[in-house]
DNA sequence: ACACGGATTGTTATCGGTACCATGTTATCG
DNA sequence: CGATAACATGGTACCGATAACAATCCGTGT
């Protein structure tokens, strides 16, 4: 029934121009301190709500910015977007938030998606895209950070690790402590480019100290979490003892198949080493607790933030590329 | 450098006026089948991009529906979510997301915030509320979805469970096999409800079956996880023996419990019971598995997003009260 | 050849803020 | 006291897509 309350209804309440309730809304300088005082009251009795969507579209400034995420139901990439939620909500700036479900075509559909809410910046989470998404990013002068990963050929700015690096550290750890046959848990080969990377490096460290061949547990199609990690290994039953030592794609991945391990009644780590990714909550709390790798989830949402306030405040114009490493967290499963 | 492509731009490349553009890339009728054609490949080639700002402010459609949740980093919240974006995305919708930090105040800021982008339905995580959130939100038109709980004085719809129902199916069990001294594990009395009226489920529960009174273990300040958990519990020392059942306000918590509570060389079930909340991963991967309630945080998600659709397509016009129920799921600690 | 109706395409005004420029009003100073 | 600056407010146009209505084209039947 009642139209919606705008600038012009407030204006008209006391008695003064739109233009003048726009600025007593948000400039602080020009406005009479009183005015601005009287403004706000009526707005407020009036039930005035600010429509952004009006002011994104007369100045061309979304407020948003636009983040894809592999899944939201994953303990790191929370946690980073929590990072980024709280660094940018202080600037006044709204998360867009899109997941990809770990699929680059999705991701495309979401990047065009998202681009035709004019964002302010677009950050990606991996270096692993279609052409068309390159495309799409392209030519346009949005700011783009891809982030989780230190790509070859960036698309811009960048903040993140090398997933071959931490597999690197946890290959190395593992031949300090005798390890020799090693089995690397993960997803399927497929559309996942994260995991790839990750069981890519497994490989490579294991060739670079000289292991027999790294043998492949599939675990299933991307996500695997914990229940896909302890389901394959039940699958597997004593014949895993053939390893010396599991290298799993996840802590998730790495508690399952601890937990499947475990009631089988081998014992680990005597029995049988296993290592997680991640630093997720889980592999301190398990018993025993998981080594890992810590990545810094927080940290790379927080450098993302210092990155696009410099973008902001024009103090960045060159391409970015932060690794913020990763860390080997000696836990008790090797 | 060079300006953004429109509409315009598009049309005068075509040789046709914009508002045949405009129809040419949605509209599937009245625009002849080679104009269309042609229309999308020039539109490509020029890179346009479509302009969702201008669109929803012409239309005062936005395309959102706003969510807020009490945590990302959640998995049940996540799962929710999950079901939410996909359903929504079928319908075209884009869901703008806002975490509450479980905090009232947050959440009415949050609510503040989102409002001003106009959008189509608001989704809201419990049925606590500020006042001024209840007034934000009363007397515009905006349908609203409270979720995860069934509260006595909704706000529009509801679709949720009875989280005191849910912790008397957990102490029905508990009083079945045996158990008479309870402690409920869960945050600190203060802003987070959720926790608070889980706690009370448990006390009523406690008192209806003429059990000595709950015992209350404080984890700290929500959100509390795995590690507080178990940090409360390492803390105590073997004086949670005293105690029959460790009822936790989460499956996290219950886990990081029984973590700890297994180090110190105590066994569960037999020394003592654990019971968590909410059927998340680690309770059927856990060992032993825990015991919990499984609150159907998918089905949530997917009923929210059929009430939305039903309240869209104007086949819903009374509030709705959907009560998805919960169902113990008896594991291995109890 | 002409009227008629369906199929296509075009014209105009508009959504609600705000950039830009203009105007009026009150202090300040030589 | 008049000129000038600093302050405060108003007028107008516009961001890009589209609803509503108008106009045109074309094939068909008589």
């Amino acid at each position: 029934m009642s139209a919606r309350v705008t600038m012009r209804d407030v204006a008209q309440a006391v008695g003064m121009s739109p233009m003048t309730v726009s600025r007593a809304l948000r400039d602080d300088r020009t406005v009479n301190a009183k005015t601005r005082a009287r403004v706000r009251q009526v707005a407020d009795d009036l039930g005035y709500v600010y429509d952004s969507t009006a002011q994104a579209f007369r100045t061309q400034k979304s407020g948003f910015v636009a983040v894809t995420l592999p899944s939201v139901n994953n303990a790191n990439f929370a946690e980073t977007f929590r990072a980024l939620t709280n660094g940018l909500g202080e600037a006044g700036l709204q998360l867009l938030l899109g997941s990809t479900n770990y699929r680059v075509e999705r991701e495309e559909q979401l990047v065009r998606q998202l681009l035709t809410r004019n964002p302010e910046a677009l950050v990606l989470t991996g270096g692993h895209h279609t052409l068309e998404t390159r495309k799409l990013i392209q030519g346009r002068g949005l700011p783009v950070i891809e982030m989780w990963d230190l790509p070859a050929d960036p698309l811009g700015h960048v903040v993140g690790f090398s997933n071959g690096d931490a597999m690197a550290h946890i290959v190395g750890h593992l031949v300090r402590t005798g390890r020799r046959k090693l089995a690397f848990v993960g997803a399927s080969e497929g559309a996942d480019m994260r995991g790839a990377v990750r069981r890519a490096g497994v490989v490579r460290a294991a060739r670079m100290h000289r292991l027999p061949e790294v043998a492949m547990i599939d675990a299933g199609p991307a996500p695997v979490s914990m229940r896909h990690g302890a389901a394959v290994i039940e699958e597997m039953g004593r014949d895993v003892a053939k390893y010396d030592a599991l290298v799993c794609v996840s802590d998730p991945v790495a508690f399952g198949c601890l937990s499947a391990v475990q009631r089988m009644g081998l014992r680990v780590p005597e029995d049988l080493a296993i290592t997680g990714f991640g630093n997720f909550e889980v592999a301190k709390v398990s018993n025993p607790r998981i080594t890992t790798v810590n990545v810094h989830a927080e940290d790379i949402g927080r450098q993302v933030v210092a990155v696009l306030k410099g973008i902001f405040d024009g103090e960045i114009n060159e391409p970015v590329r932060i690794d913020v490493g990763s860390a080997l967290v000696e836990g008790e499963t090797s």
